[in-house]
RNA sequence: GGGUCGCUAGCUCAGCGGUAGAGCAUUCGGCUUUUAACCGACUGGUCCUGAGUUCGAAUCUCAGGCGACCCA
């Protein structure tokens, strides 16, 4: 039967529902359990057995077995399933005086995907099932379109994600993949906020989209007559908060790049950014592991987890190797002896390293060579330390490795998953290294930053020796949740609307 | 940006140049222990869109749309 005819078949259900004075679309209900509650609670109730504690219980029809005078139905909640037992004779017994027809009314008027509520005793089914023995049931809101097929589900990627209320309806590991998401960020806040750090809300309308290499989404504010930026960053402004006088502060929020779309990159994520005075580097990468061990061991109970069939170990301490390290060991090119940039480059030609020619430094070529050879084989989590400053417009100065700043990145599966740095605190290198930035910018690189001037100003007034730490909120849920790709964090990721051909041109 | 693959009933899929198909769902009938219930009958289509080739196109070609994956 088509679409339209499934729509209208309900549509008329839901006037015989008002015409025997079942409201389709109740105002309210009160369950006494959860369908996990009873599950658990009436675990051991025998085969063939009931008791007689009413219960109460609403859910989402999900599967109709019906019979002449008796029905199942599998009744979900969030937390889980339990079915309803339908005894047409019991049900007559406790709703006839309201409903004369009461079991055919059940039987004639509930679908697939409506949700109802219902009252009565528990037993267990000569089958083994636990069930709710009904004596009356109520139409909580009745569903007009169907759901997709109960037993292959819903598999088109394209409507998991335009419509991911379906996917959520029927696939329970995309409920379990958000609330496991949820807790991740909660145990990280929870954290932070017993180690005496503060949450502040920095602006998302910026008009200098700066503390990071990306382009930024560019919008208008029509009174201001001005274009601001979405942030790409937390950064410079949690520093200032930092100036301020916070010492400990950090901001779990929404970041926008106008960047391409992948499986590890959605346009809109999430980060956390922590900043905490009189810290550096190293303590930042104390701060990485016990922030994602304890997230693991809260939500999943382990820090032995596998991502995608590979077994990662989470448990700390992680390996910590510098980037000139991990690139020699990697390549067998010693990037930290050359002091050449022609030499450097015919030695990374030599090792394999492609798209190089009009590399500017000996920083960047590392970088390159870095991301092409060794990115993909951090597999169990590493902190890669000491970037090349040209790479790092943010992070101070090695306090013993000259071109050299103290900061890191953890990778875990071949992805960068955390960003850290002892934040530079100098205005002056801090003035030169944005100017560096700008001039690319003027000459045309779309992803370097600009000078925000107020944010020199604020560092000039004094920061204190700072620890900064940022980590993908997005790429840290996907392995904690087993996700091959970010969309499958993502409640709503972004996608292309459909063309809708019946839109006339203006 | 380049390549490969996909788009057929509400859902899951088959069909790959000769009448548009199956299972589930829906509708109708039967059924008081089902778990993808079962038995019987029926219904349901812009084969993503457009153009072309052909006696004939879901099928072949071209262009476009949306999506997935891989590469840069």
């Amino acid at each position: 039967m088509a679409s339209e005819d499934l729509r209208a078949t309900r549509i008329e259900k839901l006037d015989q529902l008002r015409s025997i004075g079942m409201n389709p679309f109740a105002y309210q209900w009160k369950s006494t359990h959860s369908m996990a509650d009873l599950q658990a609670k009436y675990g051991d109730l025998p085969n063939g057995e009931e008791n007689d504690v009413d219960v109460a219980v609403a859910g989402r029809i999900m599967t109709r077995r019906v019979f002449g005078k008796l029905a199942f139905f599998t009744l979900q909640d969030e937390t889980g399933t339990i079915q309803l037992y339908l005894d047409k004779n019991r049900i007559q017994e406790f709703m006839s005086d309201r409903f004369p027809e009461a079991f055919a009314n059940l039987k004639q008027l509930t679908d697939m995907g409506d949700i109802i509520g219902a009252k009565g005793t528990l037993k267990r089914t000569d089958k083994g099932e636990l069930s709710v023995y009904v004596k009356e049931f109520e139409m909580l809101t009745k569903s007009l379109l169907p759901l997709p097929d109960k037993f292959h589900g819903l598999t088109d990627i394209t409507t998991r994600y335009r419509q991911r209320y379906i996917d959520l309806i029927v696939n329970p590991e995309v409920r379990e993949t958000f609330r496991r998401r949820a807790l991740i960020t909660a145990s990280i806040r929870r954290y932070l906020d017993r180690d005496g750090f503060i949450e502040i809300e920095t602006p998302t309308l910026t008009s200098e989209a700066g503390g990071a290499d990306a382009r930024p989404f560019v919008t208008y504010h029509n009174t201001m007559d001005m274009e601001l930026y979405l942030r790409i960053a937390t950064e410079l402004h949690l520093k200032r908060l930092v100036v301020g006088g916070f010492e400990k502060v950090f901001e779990l929020g929404r970041i926008f790049r106008n960047e391409g779309i992948s499986t590890r990159h959605n346009p809109e994520f999430t980060s956390i950014e922590v900043y905490q005075a009189y810290a550096d580097y190293n303590d930042m990468m104390a701060l990485t592991e016990t922030l994602i061990t304890t997230a693991a061991t809260e939500v999943l109970g382990t820090t032995e987890i596998t991502y995608q069939e590979t077994p990662i170990n989470l448990t700390s301490p992680w390996k910590r190797i510098t980037m000139h390290d991990a690139v020699k060991d990697a390549t067998g090119v010693d990037f930290a002896a050359l002091t050449d940039l022609n030499e450097a480059i015919a030695a990374a030609k030599a090792a394999g390293i492609h798209n190089i020619d009009d590399c500017p430094s000996i920083g960047k070529l590392v970088n390159e060579a870095f991301e092409q050879k060794v990115e993909t084989t951090l597999i169990q989590p590493t902190f890669i330390t000491d970037y090349p400053v040209e790479i790092s417009p943010l992070a101070k100065p090695h306090r013993s490795k000259p071109g050299l700043t103290e900061r890191f990145e953890l990778f875990i599966v071949g992805r960068e998953t955390a960003n850290s740095f002892s934040e530079l605190t100098d205005p002056l290198d801090q003035r030169e290294r944005l100017e560096a930035q700008a001039a690319r910018k003027a000459a045309g690189d779309l992803e370097a930053q600009g000078v925000d001037e107020d944010f020199i100003t604020a560092l000039e007034y004094g920061m204190p020796p700072t620890g900064g730490l940022g980590i993908g909120i997005d790429r840290l849920v996907m392995v904690l949740t087993d996700a091959p790709s970010i969309r499958d964090v993502i409640a709503f990721p972004l996608l292309k609307p459909e063309k809708n051909e019946d839109q006339t041109p203006e």
